[in-house]
DNA sequence: TATTGTTATACTCTATAACTATA
DNA sequence: TATAGTTATAGAGTATAACAATA
């Protein structure tokens, strides 16, 4: 549907940090989502790419763990970005149980279209804040979630 | 799986607010899910039972627009709110087409306790930032959703 | 004609277990 | 025995269209 009505909401809901996290990070996803439709690519399929052409070479393991993927749901979206001609897995002569994963020229290109669209998100989500607000914003999400990323 | 490894993501990445929205709002959706699971609840069956014990008595329409809930979809949470003995439809005779959706003592006494797991979730969120910060932040994100409330 | 609740369908994201081949 | 990739399955959340009853 989208979002709710927050002058309708009741303060139980709409003035929790959590509720409004779960509600921003659903609408970031989408205006992302919508974006790279063009190529496309859906969010998860996104972020390997952008991984990918960050980091170069990589195996699915090492993938799955920096994006938190489930490594037997990464087969399939690795499938897909072949398919697309994004993507090629060849064998690892070291280990021959692993695959090597690299972005095809395809592939860095469409990294570089999709760097550009994050941003164009970027300017959609903060668009309301100055750049000392956005500086602030950014500096404390990243704190929550390096907080995530441990114990809870 | 949980979480991204955020010392190995990059910036491409882990500095984007976008990405970092979507990482924090579904932990956060994970930390709430686990509290209320003692309910026998799921998110959004929860915001129902939150919305209505603060709004009271409410039609389909309503609760679903309220929430951003495809109100195709909110019949069948009403189906196992109504199962678990927290709500009742009944008939509203100014208009037989709509249904007054309310909360029955075992789902009042529900709403009571899912407020205090949101309070809990609320704290490990938080819980690396000062008073003055979480203010701040709660302050900035809910100007984020009202943004995304709207044009985009 | 428009709205309320409903049914049905389908797609995405996620979680889990178990298998194989290699190490 | 442990690890890398794979297959299969199931659940949750979401989006859409179409229908009957009522306004």
């Amino acid at each position: 549907m989208g979002t709710p009505d927050l002058d309708v909401l009741p303060p139980d809901l709409s003035a929790h940090v959590g509720y409004l996290l779960v509600r921003a990070g659903k609408h970031a996803q989408r205006l992302f989502s919508a974006q790279i439709a063009a190529l496309g690519l859906r969010p998860p399929l996104a972020d390997v790419v952008i991984l990918l052409r960050a980091r170069g070479s990589l195996s699915q393991v090492e993938i799955a763990t920096t994006l938190a993927i489930e490594r037997a749901h990464l087969v399939a979206l690795l499938d897909q970005l072949e398919a697309l001609g994004f993507v090629l897995r060849s064998a690892d002569p070291s280990d021959r149980r692993r695959h090597a994963v690299t972005l095809t020229e395809a592939g860095t290109t469409a990294a570089e279209r999709l760097g550009g669209m994050a941003e164009a998100v970027e300017g959609l989500l903060l668009a309301d804040l100055s750049e000392e607000e956005r500086e602030q914003f950014r500096s404390l999400l990243q704190r929550m979630a390096r907080r995530a990323e441990e114990g809870d």
